[in-house]
DNA sequence: CTGTTAGCGCCTTCAT
DNA sequence: ATGAAGGCGCTAACAG
């Protein structure tokens, strides 16, 4: 079933039933109705790679996904999904490897599919400095907002990692805690550098001086944060609260607290990153910093999209994050 | 940059390059290695779309999910991705509504790309009974095997959920349970179904009579399950365990039962179903029954793939579901 | 072993 | 408002 037989079927020719597929205004309104009864009769759907051949470019957008472990990102991805569908795109996802080059795999996959613009789920910043510009399609990075990159076809969208890590730190200051743990990722991660200047920020305004021993190095994953907490532990370091920079994270090190007979929050407060739907069903209720996944989603689409269609340039788009209380902080912590 | 350029650039015709693209044995080996050695300078791919155009297929696998929210479906997708990207396929991600009708999305997806197969995560057994042969693809239903079904390109993978849950109760039975709550989904769901019959057949076995006021009818989201243990909780049902038929149904269940001031386990035992990564991690540590994810993936793709390319007819694959300790779950109960 | 050539289904000027 | 025709990049006969 081709736009030929549809074009015998209806009495009219290929342009017509072409004209009518891609929605042009010069068709008797008569003939298009027509045409389109057919179509939807005889149930014809048109060829996408013939069409894509002919256009040189598909209405795919792709999602580069860094890490799978990643809870939060899962969430994002099937927001963004739907977002794209709404604006008549479709959202090819590409899973890639914790460390692999995530600029490099795009630079392919344009070549292969040639998708009309890329959404980067996280990425590193130093990376996309030396090498975004090898990327000739629209883009935007989302969870990442950094000052120091500045491409014309790139967007970010994304909280202020700095200041909403902060309000963590704060929130756990209020509580009265001074040793504070804080597990999250190397500096070569921006987001994980970022959050974890916040936290230092925070201690600094309350005159505490972060203890490098604290700190417990982790992916974003359950695993990761269970060993970086159990390391912390064998160390025999002294701390009445935990900053995690995720909130899977956070599971992974209240697991490793709890085995080892620490009560969360009695013994030791914790408070998360991300407010992932997980975050409110777990007990204790993690205390959490929320990332609108929803908004950043949709911000992403809408800039990306704008970028595609009306050629503006990349945008930073910085959302507002927000504290979520939970039963895992508590107020008057015994020393550990 | 098409064949042509690399036909010229290498001194030889379009068809030579076409050949060694698809890898045919009839290249002369210098010729092959000079060709590649220029399409790897210049950096050249293959256009899918007028490669796919005149083949009239695509290395397409589509995953059609039903329902978002199931943390289970999330991890299957990862590793359904890359054993797919191993066949050399690629698989293209179809959210669905949990109410949708995924052979009607699957059809249209069918005419818009075809792909070569497909692999339903969850499905309606009836609307597959009725609504299948409209599908031409190779296809398999993962997470559902249903002796209901048969059709000769449709192979079905999963574990037995009547078997698994009856397991689960079991579970619960030696440790001293009686009056057990269920939670999960309609009996429209078919492994939702078995897992009721599962459940009931575990009761009967120990001479108990399944109280139809403890089913809790949910979905297999978080919020979802937190109402349906409220509203058991509302109405003064008295049980000293939980079944859920799916872990996400006991986050949401254990969520509701603490914040009514119950216990896990010490007022209210429950065992959760899936096993994901989560039940290892959350507080209790859930007593779950393990679905082997990887397992359900690898062979899925296996046999879609030997549908495909040697017309192999479909294969219902039982895999072993295995129950895993936790905390969740106390040998004394006191009566709720 | 290699080259020539006819389409795959569609969009898009250019005519009418 | 509609039709005719060329070609997008590639594959697969068919011919050497």
């Amino acid at each position: 079933m081709t736009i030929k037989d549809i074009a015998r079927l209806s009495g009219c020719s290929v342009s017509t039933i072409s004209r009518v597929i891609n929605n042009r205004q010069d068709v008797k309104p008569d003939t298009k109705e027509k045409v389109l009864r057919i179509m939807h009769e005889v149930g014809f759907v048109p060829n996408a790679n013939a069409q894509q051949l002919k256009i040189q470019q598909s209405r795919n957008i792709v999602f580069v996904v860094k890490g799978t472990g990643n809870m939060f990102f899962a969430d994002l991805l099937v927001r963004l999904q739907s977002c794209t569908a709404e604006y008549g795109y479709n959202g090819v996802i590409s899973y890639l490897d914790e460390n692999a080059d995530e600029l490099d795999s795009a630079e392919k996959i344009i070549r292969e599919i040639k998708p009309k613009g890329i959404i980067f789920l996280g990425g590193s910043v130093t990376n996309f400095q030396r090498n975004f510009d090898m990327i000739g399609v629209p883009s935007v990075l989302a969870t990442v907002t950094s000052e120091e990159l500045h491409f014309d076809n790139l967007s970010m969208v994304g909280i202020d990692d700095q200041k909403s890590a902060r309000s963590a730190v704060d929130y756990l200051i209020r509580h009265g805690h001074r040793r504070i743990a804080v597990l999250g990722g190397p500096g070569s991660s921006y987001p994980s550098q970022m959050r974890r200047k916040g936290a230092e920020d925070a201690m600094a305004a309350a005159g505490i001086t972060f203890d490098p021993a604290l700190f417990g190095l982790s992916n974003y994953d359950f695993e990761s944060a269970y060993h970086a907490m159990n390391a912390l532990l064998a160390q025999g370091r002294r701390f009445t609260a935990v900053f995690a920079m995720s909130d899977v994270i956070a599971f992974g090190a209240m697991r490793a607290l709890v085995s080892a007979g620490r009560r969360v929050p009695e013994d030791v407060s914790v408070i998360g990153f991300d407010g992932i739907t997980m975050s409110r069903y777990c007990i204790p209720v993690l205390a959490s910093v929320r990332q609108p996944s929803e908004q950043i989603a949709r911000k992403s689409v809408e800039l990306l999209v704008s970028q595609i269609e009306h050629c503006t340039s990349g945008r930073t788009v910085i959302v507002e994050s927000q504290i979520l209380e939970g039963d895992s902080v508590a107020s008057i912590p015994q020393e550990t």
